[in-house]
RNA sequence: GGGCGCUUAGCUCAGCUGGUCAGAGCGCUUCGUUUACACCGAAGAGGUCGGGGGUUCGAGUCCCUCAGCGCCCACCA
């Protein structure tokens, strides 16, 4: 076996894939004895193409899986695909040109299950092209039926516990994709608003200005609010104020809430412009006008402007105030506004009849929770402390849209009750199945099926479970669960993780995993933001990427920041990579003819020079270093350090040891052993990160048929430490630099010979470890000579003093001549 | 308004528990091709580590403060 002169990544890569996945190398024992490390693996959303935000953090937690699969674990490492629900129904409605009223809902839902699969199918590809270490018998889609299976099963557990609850009550909703949202699904959106000062009436006729910035929202005034202790206002309270345009009587009323500085100073409020306007219509038991419907139409308590739509709506109400008198001020200002996250459209709040989970009333677990788990990096459980201390709403979890998991729910017709059904029969689907009735409350035989399907968030939040096999497995679910590690994306704290810690809790009393892994963004060079939201996914897309660099060059850029931090996509990085790898193959090309059928004696033959020590000692502490960085989620700082002595390797020890690997005999069996142990130990430690150019080398040079990537993870020898030598090997680097950078001045060749090194060295003891060093030295500098003694040599070129030495040169007689 | 993070060479960033940390890659300048590598190598130039104050024998490294940037949360009349 010998390695090719070039190395090829393009098709190497290719091969090493299929060969790694033919022998098995990622294969989970289900049955195996070994330390377990389950990973939660986080289903990519099925709601447009993959990018490199994705191979950044999908990166991230590979060199996770391979590092432990290295180290002996029995690492369980499924995938699965998030294709059920509001993303992939968008992404339905967007690309097919089609929704689900004018297709039928079967017709739709088959629409969507055929985007689900092709989506699975490209993302499987990519995941399997950049070298995920996927045990791909472990893939679902969250859709599937075994997904159903338990997110109903997740449903009717927390129905029989009380947990969820059916409500009429204002819920967020949004108008473009025409259904109730939960709070974590909603965003902030800054704009240009306008702030418009309308003038309400008093019992006396006089004017009582009110600024609002959504007077469409006139006809749905309930109220109108003033701080109790503003002198200005508070004595109206009590007295009843007429809406402009629309002349209904509202009370004014005092409330703490109301901020005395902001517009006028009284408020109104209606139902509903804003989660304060829920608030206290709650509190105060308020009437509820709709004015606004559940496409974002005016309704007919808006009179003549019913129909439009909010903004028309608010234009044309303007105009009207204005040629009425009524319209005081406006005045332009930056206003914040709550829009669904998945498609920026601002929300409204409606009443309508949902599911919800109580989540509210168990903060304090939820937030104990958070403490017991340990998260990479620390400070993102702070971001998930400070989402559930401010949760304000109940989990909404129906969705009013064909596709997703349905609820296993049918209403009786004569009483209304709800009807589940045995947990045997799941998954149900309601709109097409009959009820297995009759009612248990009044023993009729009519149902109307749950029309609403589950937010997508209710059946992810069962991924361990899901991943795990619950139902079909229970022997391997005992095994995964509770997991190692969720590792996932920070934007998604507030949804997934804290979604997954509550049904784990509820659901089995038990946290879901031991850690959570926070990887950042891979994020686009020019105006920084998430490259799935930027057009064109990103600015290159990850295929066009591995196909120029490799996969390996990706995943090096994907190594060089440390979880929980974004990392700006930059080409030179990944160019960096590319290097690495190429430089890493021609190390082990060099290397080849020495240690090609070399065993190395279990200790150090005699004989080792200074250099082979000092590579040992490096060796053996970048060993500890590394596994020590690895084991803390910290594979930026692995890498970096691995590749730092790497390279200090690759250009100065190589040059060094080369002519006692040349000449051979016992002073070559010394180097051969050291630079077996550095190339040994390099492509290990680099395996998790750049998998595909160090299995060639191990398969080229080693152990054809036997993958690197099933470790043994390389293990210090501390016999091998050697401080002494470390500070030695860094005076013979810096000896070396300096007889490089006289030949550069001089414009010499590197392999320009000397006529002699001499080496001033004072110290009797250094002199002695110097000495171990002569070959070194004639190897790097092609010295023909070299004299180290306490005493400087005459008429010759000094070129360094450092560390009590005095390093001088002298050119070959026959260069002195042709240069004089 | 609250919380968190960031501000280190022209660019992108490393610098863990304070004392060879002032670093890497890219870019730039100059030089160099016969036994791994021109998809290359070598040498060099470049920063008072955002500002100010403090702790310490000693601070990018800890504390305070100011400024700017980013993110999360709340508010949003």
């Amino acid at each position: 076996m010998s390695l090719a002169k070039r190395y090829r990544p393009d098709e190497r890569e290719l091969a090493l894939q299929a060969w790694w996945e033919e022998v098995g190398v990622y294969d989970f024992d289900a049955d195996g004895s070994g330390e377990m490390v389950a990973i939660d693996t986080p289903p990519p959303t099925v709601s447009g193409q993959l990018h490199l935000g994705h191979v950044y953090s999908y990166s991230q937690t590979d060199f996770m899986a391979r590092f432990w699969r290295m180290n002996g674990h029995n690492v369980f490492y499924p995938m699965g695909f998030d294709d059920n629900g509001l993303p992939t129904d968008r992404l339905v409605e967007r690309t097919a040109g089609v929704t689900a009223k004018a297709t039928g809902t079967r017709a739709y839902i088959d629409l969507c299950l055929e985007a689900g699969a092709t989506a699975a199918e490209q993302y499987r590809a990519l995941f399997r092209r950049l070298g995920l270490s996927i045990d791909g018998r472990y893939t679902y889609r969250t859709i599937e039926p075994q997904s159903q299976r338990i997110s109903q099963w997740s449903f009717i557990d927390l129905y029989r516990r009380g947990l969820v609850y059916r409500q009429q009550a204002p819920a967020i909703w949004c108008p473009t994709c025409h259904t109730a949202i939960a709070q974590a699904d909603v965003d902030d959106l800054e704009r240009d608003s306008t702030l418009y000062t309308v003038a309400f009436t008093l019992e006396d006729g006089t004017r009582l200005p009110i600024a609002t910035t959504r007077p469409e929202l006139l006809p749905a005034c309930v109220a109108v609010f003033v701080h109790p202790e503003d002198t200005h206002h508070a004595h109206l309270a009590g007295e009843q104020a007429a809406v402009p345009l629309y002349g209904q009587q509202v009370p004014i009323l005092l409330d703490l809430a109301v901020d005395r500085e902001k517009g006028t100073g009284a408020v109104m409020c209606c139902t509903f412009g804003d989660s304060a306007d829920v608030a206290w219509w709650r509190t105060h038991d308020l009437p509820l006008i709709e004015a606004i419907d559940r496409e974002g139409r005016m309704r007919e308590p808006s009179g003549q402007f019913a129909g439009l739509g909010v903004r028309e709506a608010r234009t044309a109400i303007v105009g009207a105030l204005g040629e009425a008198g009524l319209l005081l001020q406006q005045s332009p200002v930056t206003q914040t506004v709550r829009v669904h996250e998945r498609c920026d459209t601002p929300v409204e709040f409606m009443v309508s009849e949902q599911w919800f989970v109580r989540v509210l009333d168990d903060k304090e677990a939820f937030v104990e929770a958070g403490e017991q788990i340990a998260w990479y990096p620390p400070h993102m459980k702070a971001r998930y402390r400070q989402w559930v201390e401010n949760l304000a709403w109940d989990w909404c979890i129906s969705r009013q849209r064909a596709f997703g998991v349905p609820f296993p729910v049918w209403y009786c017709e004569a009483c209304g009750a709800a009807l589940l059904p045995a947990e045997a029969q799941l998954p149900v689907d309601p709109r097409f199945e009959a009820a297995p009735g009759p009612c248990a409350q009044c023993g009729a035989e009519r149902f109307r099926p749950e029309e609403d399907v589950m937010d997508t968030w209710f059946t992810s939040s069962m991924s361990p479970q899901i991943a795990g096999r619950f139902f079909t497995r229970p022997e391997l679910y005992e095994r995964v669960f509770p997991y190692a590690v969720r590792p996932q994306a920070h934007e998604i704290i507030r949804t997934w993780a804290f979604y997954t810690i509550v049904k784990s809790h509820y659901h089995f009393r038990t946290l879901p995993w031991q850690d959570v892994a926070i990887s950042g963004w891979g994020i686009a060079a020019e105006g920084a933001g998430k490259i799935s939201k930027s057009r064109g996914g990103g600015p290159m897309s990850p295929e066009e990427l591995m196909a120029r660099y490799s996969a390996d060059a990706a995943r090096y850029w994907a190594a060089s920041t440390s979880l929980g931090k974004d990392a700006v996509i930059d080409e030179r990085k990944i160019a960096a990579g590319h290097r690495l790898a190429t430089k890493l193959w021609n190390v082990a090309r060099f290397s080849e003819r020495f240690l090609e059928g070399y065993t190395p004696p279990a200790t150090a033959p005699a004989g080792l020079s200074l250099a082979d020590r000092w590579l040992l000692s490096r060796l053996q502490r970048l060993i500890g270093r590394a596994t020590e960085r690895f084991l803390a989620y910290d594979h930026a700082m692995a890498k970096s350090e691995t590749e730092q002595l790497f390279w200090l390797v690759a250009d100065n020890y190589l040059e060094m040891a080369k002519q006692r690997l040349y000449e051979g005999g016992p002073d070559g069996e010394a180097a051969r052993f050291a630079l077996y142990h550095a190339l040994h130990t390099f492509v290990h430690l680099l395996a998790p990160i750049m998998p595909y150019v160090t299995e060639a080398i191990y398969q080229d040079l080693w152990s054809p048929g036997v993958s690197l990537h099933r470790g043994p993870w390389p293990e210090a020898e501390a016999s091998l430490v050697d401080e002494e030598a470390e500070r030695g090997g860094e005076i013979l680097l810096e000896i070396a630099t300096a007889v490089r950078r006289y030949k550069s001045e001089a414009s010499l060749s590197l392999g320009s010979e000397l006529g002699q090194l001499h080496l001033c060295v004072k110290d009797a003891a250094l002199r002695e470890l110097l000495d171990g060093g002569r070959a070194d030295l004639a190897s790097v500098t092609r010295a023909r000579s070299i004299a180290i003694a306490a005493v400087p040599a005459p008429d010759m070129q000094p070129v360094l003093t450092a560390y009590g030495i005095n390093v001088a040169v002298a050119l070959p007689q026959e260069q002195v001549q042709d240069r004089g």
